[in-house]
DNA sequence: TTGATAGGCAAGTCGCTACTTGCCTATGGT
DNA sequence: ACCATAGGCAAGTAGCGACTTGCCTATCAA
């Protein structure tokens, strides 16, 4: 539910594994630790990045595949489309002149 | 900043007080009190709401203007429009945290 | 089979945050 | 002048959330 994806948005790692996906889609676990600590600069543990996957998952933003040893994670966007439409009522859409 | 729009929006009573100033803008802390408790239900103090304002005031989805004892406060909805775009589009995203 | 790789599970620590409690200031009605 | 209304400030408490620690399972390559 919505509950869950702000929850989900939170966190600045959180945000930053979003970004590293939609950069390249499909990446496992180990990949993602990688190149959060080269191109990003943080220094988040394994374990850290799990449970910020598990997360991201239970709140729909992101799906996992299994494929032998790897576990390829995907973006998924729909959540993120319905949620900040809750306050862009009708009236006044100055985002476009 | 964007950190805090996503932290301000992370609370549940929050987006209910995006909510009721959605509906009806310019609202005093006492207004918006009685209204979260009535219409939604929540039971929250007059200072736990009024911390959250403060939240939402310091991340720019809330501007208040004084008039005599009362404080009206309104909702901006531009911060919002601003965040989701980061992840739905193809291009870099931006470097904030 | 052995070892290395990729990932999972669970308990524990620690800091942040939402909320309370108590007291304070200021404005306006009568 | 009085007092009720509208709001602010600050310290303290409780619980959630991010992260660690330690050990476990599964898959593949040699």
């Amino acid at each position: 539910m919505a509950e869950d994806v702000f929850k989900a948005l939170a966190d600045p790692t959180r945000r930053k594994i979003l970004d590293e996906l939609t950069e390249r889609n499909g990446q496992t676990l180990f990949e993602i630790c990688a190149r959060l600590t080269t191109k990003h600069g943080l220094g988040s543990s394994r374990q850290a990045v799990s449970q910020h996957l598990a997360v991201l998952e239970s709140a729909g933003l992101v799906v996992s595949r299994r494929q032998g040893r790897y576990k390829f994670h995907d973006l998924r966007t729909e959540p993120l489309e319905r949620i900040v439409t809750r306050w862009l009522k009708p009236d006044a859409p100055e985002s476009t002149p």
